[in-house]
DNA sequence: CTAACTCCCTGATAGC
DNA sequence: TGCTATCAGGGAGTTA
């Protein structure tokens, strides 16, 4: 379940990997992900062009080419974008192939298709309907307890549900949002209204922490996450409550529970959070 | 406006 | 062994 972590470990190694390049061809195999892939539009924008730069916006990945355009690619809850050597056959749910001017291939997998990927003119990213809306970057420096409390302000949802509100902060998804939430001690189900300056201030400081904790780690693998060359993540280990319902609290060593909420498996210490 | 739901998809796993 | 049910969840859309 790739979150910000996983996209920025994916950012760095395709980074470190990728070096001066650029993109000779485009294949669609498949058209059917979140959003209908479109062959045409993916060649025009990037075949020819070199690529100059990897950035992260939230969970998108944006690869920048000559000539003012952007790859997009978001992984949704499967998708891997690995380099592959060219020879190597296709594997299931590979949906879109890149041939590279250095003889590699960067292919774009994804066995749920919630991913997404396509296209577009760089200086307009901004202003495109998937980032219009995104709400700051957690590790960007803006992100603080007051930052929180003005986001708060006139809502009453569940303080989990806005930290994964992508319109107040990105990145962060369940997984993060569980461990954020234990290591403030503040529970997910506490309403934002009934929470006070120094809590949000613990919760901005705790989810900058967990989320630089994680890329440290090269992010999280349960099932399938891996980098730009099949490495995985080594964070699973130290997740404290995210998937270890009725195993101890590390802290007070009571029973961790599963409740859900929004339609999302949520895990905390009844005993710590509140 | 907010909050809470539904849907999309397939692989892993549990239960019988 | 082999079936069926359940679960995983980001983000868009819908409903109240």
């Amino acid at each position: 379940m790739p979150e910000l972590p996983e996209v920025e470990t994916l950012r760095r190694s395709l980074e470190q990997h990728l070096g001066d390049d650029a993109f000779a061809r485009v294949r669609v195999h498949s058209a059917a992900l979140r959003e209908p892939l479109s062959q045409r539009q993916l060649a025009r924008r990037l075949t020819g062009h070199r690529i100059e730069g990897l950035r992260r916006r939230g969970k998108y990945l944006l690869i920048d080419v000559a000539g003012d355009s952007t790859l997009v690619v978001h992984l949704g809850m499967s998708g891997s974008l690995t380099l592959e050597s060219r020879d190597l056959p296709r594997r299931s749910h590979e949906h879109v192939s890149f041939d590279l001017a250095s003889g590699r291939q960067l292919r774009f997998r994804d066995p749920r298709r919630f991913g997404l990927v396509f296209a577009a003119e760089t200086s307009r990213l901004a202003r495109d309907r998937h980032f219009a809306h995104l709400g700051i970057e957690p590790l960007g420096g803006l992100f603080t307890g007051g930052y929180l409390e003005t986001a708060a302000s006139g809502r009453r949802c569940p303080i989990k549900s806005l930290l994964m509100d992508a319109s107040v902060v990105v990145g962060v998804g369940n997984i993060y949002a569980c461990e954020a939430l234990f290591r403030s001690g503040i529970r997910p189900s506490r309403p934002v209204d009934r929470i006070a300056a120094p809590r949000f201030e613990a919760l901005a400081v705790q989810t900058i922490a967990v989320l630089e904790d994680a890329i440290a780690q090269g992010g999280t693998t349960l099932n399938d996450f891996q980098n730009a060359v099949g490495e995985p993540g080594y964070f699973q280990v130290e997740l404290a409550v995210y998937g270890r319902k009725g195993e101890p609290c590390l802290r007070c060593a009571r029973p961790l529970a599963r409740r859900v909420q929004a339609n999302r498996s949520t895990f905390y210490c009844p005993g710590c959070q509140r």
